[in-house]
DNA sequence: TCATCGTATCAGTATATGATAATATTTTAC
DNA sequence: GTAAAATATTATCATATACTGATACGATGA
């Protein structure tokens, strides 16, 4: 029963917050939350670069966030838990509450969309 | 009805995210989960440094995730909403399901504890 | 097979983030 | 008031992160 050095849940549990955590990342599970699309549908919802996306994608993938289907040349990514669309809205819910407090939290700023 | 250049909804949702997204500020969220500490205690509790705790205690007040109360030279902290319980046990249950897709995640690594 | 389209990968770079150490602040007890 | 305890703040630094541009890969249709 020796809990050797596995990654302990916290530190699992923080990665999967911030696979949420990023504006681009978010955009793209938020624009999935509609049904599923292709990269190239997933680029004009988000304006982010096609590398960009990719990026992204393979993260949330590799996370478990998101499901790939190749189909002909394009792939089709949609969310892969109904529970990504429930934390998803149970943030939405909490941020209409702390809106103010997430505005001034200085201790990190969002990427380069300053203002 | 101009939106103008205030912080867009899904910054504001992936800066509360980030506000979970890291194992020290996880880990005095999860300590908080069974009642409120003072700031030794969760100091204690995470094995973390003072200031150090300090420092995330003002990220997570500043976010409206907790609360702080002055008693005495003691300053009790508790989390500010049902909802942030709420959100944790969500990711728990998600994690048990994506568990090992989250651990192979690689483009973002776990600050310093690494293993 | 070749050209093209859709997607993925990689190197390089600028920035954001978290930890530490030192120190300040506030409160209570004497 | 002074000392000590509890908490907060600040500067500094190493690392992590995300973006861009160039390019590679894979599938389709001619």
């Amino acid at each position: 029963m020796i809990t050797v050095s596995a990654p302990s849940k916290t530190n699992l549990q923080a990665k999967l917050f911030r696979g949420f955590g990023d504006p681009s990342r978010l955009g793209i599970l938020d624009a999935l939350r509609n049904g599923p699309l292709t990269v190239s549908e997933i680029v004009e919802a988000t304006s982010l670069s096609q590398p960009n996306v990719s990026n992204h994608l393979s993260c949330l993938r590799d996370c478990g966030l998101v499901v790939a289907e190749q189909q002909g040349r394009y792939v089709t990514y949609h969310l892969s838990d109904d529970r990504v669309g429930e934390l998803l809205a149970l943030t939405e819910s909490l941020l209409a509450d702390v809106a103010l407090g997430v505005y001034e939290c200085t201790r990190y700023n969002i990427p380069r969309t300053e203002k």
